[in-house]
DNA sequence: GTTGCAGTTGCAATTATTTGCAATAAGGAG
DNA sequence: CTCCTTATTGCAAATAATTGCAACTGCAAC
């Protein structure tokens, strides 16, 4: 219940204005404990207020994803979903076939984060990463297709 | 240079058909050895034949992701870009505050593609993965605002 | 070479996302 | 509480990507 609080303190205070969309967009974000679509928002934020846009809910959300306090996240499903790190960590194994998501735990990614760090000066966000490949049934098709 | 007649031969074998704009956008994407927008691709191919429209250049290149031939990498850019496996394996570390992109090698991915074939029987694409997350400089701005 | 079916294409319309800009309002200074 | 600066918003237009459908064509069968 606090975490939206959490995270408009911290936009605050890296000098980011907090107005009544931005707390909606939040808000409605970090209750949702799944992911979103900028167009579910919108609808979601309509039925609390009139004054909203749609494109304001695009800039919020790239703002909450550049601060760190969203992932966006390319499901192939035709937009992009968003949710926040409530939504505990899980890396999205989406079929390129057939577009099935397989959402495994974070173990298999343990030493990755910290060899990018080492090697790469790089913090990556594997919070919520997707991955794309083949599942089990699509790669099965795909071999007998193939003869193999 | 044969390459393309490979991806070629591979598509009819499983039922595709070869029609000319297929054989142009493979070639053009095999041949530039970099990743290419739809749009770029598309200007390319209108070099050649008055025959073509982008959206068969954007189903053509779905064809080829969804066949394992090409890879599409969402770099933020604000387009998907495109490439051939011939454009060696690597991956982006791209910074969600800045857009840069490092092209990392496959080395750190080692044992992550075994552990998601292993765990989960998804066998992942690692070749041209994207990943999100701050790069040095952004990091370290990002550090300084906080206070951290 | 001709035929026929199913996969493909081009087009136009739709959906998803971004952007420029004038009007508005958050929030610090006084 | 008021003023002022400047980030943010809403709108409309632009750009990126997808989709439905009728016309077309690759290619296997004859």
């Amino acid at each position: 219940m606090t975490h939206c609080i959490t995270i408009l303190d911290n936009l605050r205070e890296r000098g980011y204005r907090i107005t009544p969309q931005r707390e909606h967009v939040v808000d409605i974000l970090a209750h949702a404990g799944r992911h979103m679509s900028a167009e579910e928002i919108y609808a979601k934020l309509q039925e609390r207020t009139r004054v909203s846009n749609i494109s304001t809910v695009y800039r919020t959300l790239d703002v909450l994803w550049e601060e760190g306090f969203a992932c966006r996240n390319d499901l192939s499903e035709g937009k992009i979903v968003y949710t926040t790190h409530l939504h505990g960590p899980h890396i999205h194994l989406v079929c390129r076939r057939c577009s099935h998501v397989i959402e495994a735990g974070p173990k298999v990614l343990s030493s990755l984060g910290e060899a990018l760090q080492a090697e790469y000066d790089f913090k990556a966000d594997l919070q919520h990463l997707s991955i794309f490949g083949l599942c089990a049934d699509c790669e099965l098709d795909n071999q007998n297709s193939t003869g193999g």
